[in-house]
DNA sequence: TTAAAAAAGTGATATACATCACATTTTTTT
DNA sequence: AAAAAAATGTGATGTATATCACTTTTTTAA
């Protein structure tokens, strides 16, 4: 169990470095979880007590639509971070769900906690700073994509960008991450 | 002069509070600057000394595909930020334009005098990773409203949170934030 | 290891939206 | 105030993609 603490630390000295006083106060603030496929970290309309940071599993968020569809915002593995955090934020009921699509184990950390840290450990606010900049960057590339191109070429750019998630997820769930129907997903390419 | 460093003063101690001594710190790293109607901040190719916050006026980023017509990331005006962050953050040459929609004045900050900043002065880490924070909450909801909303539907939702914004641009580069044809976008409404 | 469930493929049809072409109105510039 | 440029509106037509309905294949669970 350590050694996934040990993880943890590794993914803040990619960015910041730590004394080991100051990641003795940091690691409790982290708690260790499990969950199974199909297991639920968010819910619709239940407080979101914790972002997450994946250890390894699959994990996906998305929004449920009136007709029932699921768009997904986010598909997080190893060394993501996930949440609703448009709730997490405001501490607010969450809007969307986050599940497993595979067994999943992760660290849990509380806003309380989060803000403590990072007034506490200024190297800390630091990491989330920047971590949220290049998250920031990301979904506005995503933005773009979703002006500027078709469905095929999202598709095949995402082909492209990470050829094994499209082939560990089922195409359904590419299809509602891409923004388009599994049916027409299906007739891409040959 | 001195009335526009006071604005953005306030506009950090909003998140956060400073000393006279940090302030003093801060404020020199930020230069004024003033661009008429149709001046380009950033453009294609070129570098990306800066970020910029926007003390007046209406500033759009926006990406041009192979056929010459515009993506519109973002409208930046009064109090926001804005730059070519994925340029910026990667010191590459930029790859979106940004350029001003009305005469506008703003402050510049480089990437250097960011990090020295959020090195020397915590609570300014505190300020850009909140900051940052709000502005990937944003990002995901648009993201959602690209991928479960109809145009119109955007269209009617953007009236409702930003109606002066709607009647401040062109129609076009309304059409080109949401993701729609400045022709469809005209057929909407009654 | 067999039944049940989920995923994937595919034809037929519907539709939201794009594109093109051109007229009209509004704004900007000289 | 006149001329030029930009923005807007609108019909006609084309197309990418959605939706529905059903079959086949693969995966999961009893």
């Amino acid at each position: 169990m350590q050694d996934k603490y040990q993880l943890l630390r590794q993914h803040f000295e990619e960015i910041i470095t730590l004394t080991d006083e100051e990641w003795n106060f940091i690691a409790p603030h982290f708690e260790h979880k499990k969950l199974k496929k199909h297991q639920f970290l968010i819910q619709t309309g239940q407080p979101v007590d914790c972002e997450f940071w994946i250890i390894n599993g699959l994990i996906k968020s998305y929004a449920v639509d009136e007709k029932g569809s699921e768009h997904i915002l986010q598909f997080a593995m190893e060394d993501y971070w996930v949440s609703d955090y448009y709730a997490f934020q405001h501490q607010i009921p969450a809007t969307i769900f986050v599940d497993c699509i595979e067994d999943s184990e992760f660290f849990c950390l509380s806003l309380e906690s989060r803000e403590t840290i990072c007034q506490k450990i200024p190297a800390m606010a630091n990491f989330f700073r920047i971590k949220s900049n290049y998250g920031f960057i990301g979904l506005q590339q995503r933005i773009l994509s979703l002006l500027t191109q078709t469905a095929e070429e999202r598709y095949d750019a995402l082909l492209f960008k990470l050829p094994k998630l499209v082939q560990r997820v089922p195409k359904k769930l590419i299809a509602a991450y891409l923004g388009v129907s599994r049916e027409t997903l299906s007739r891409f390419k040959g």
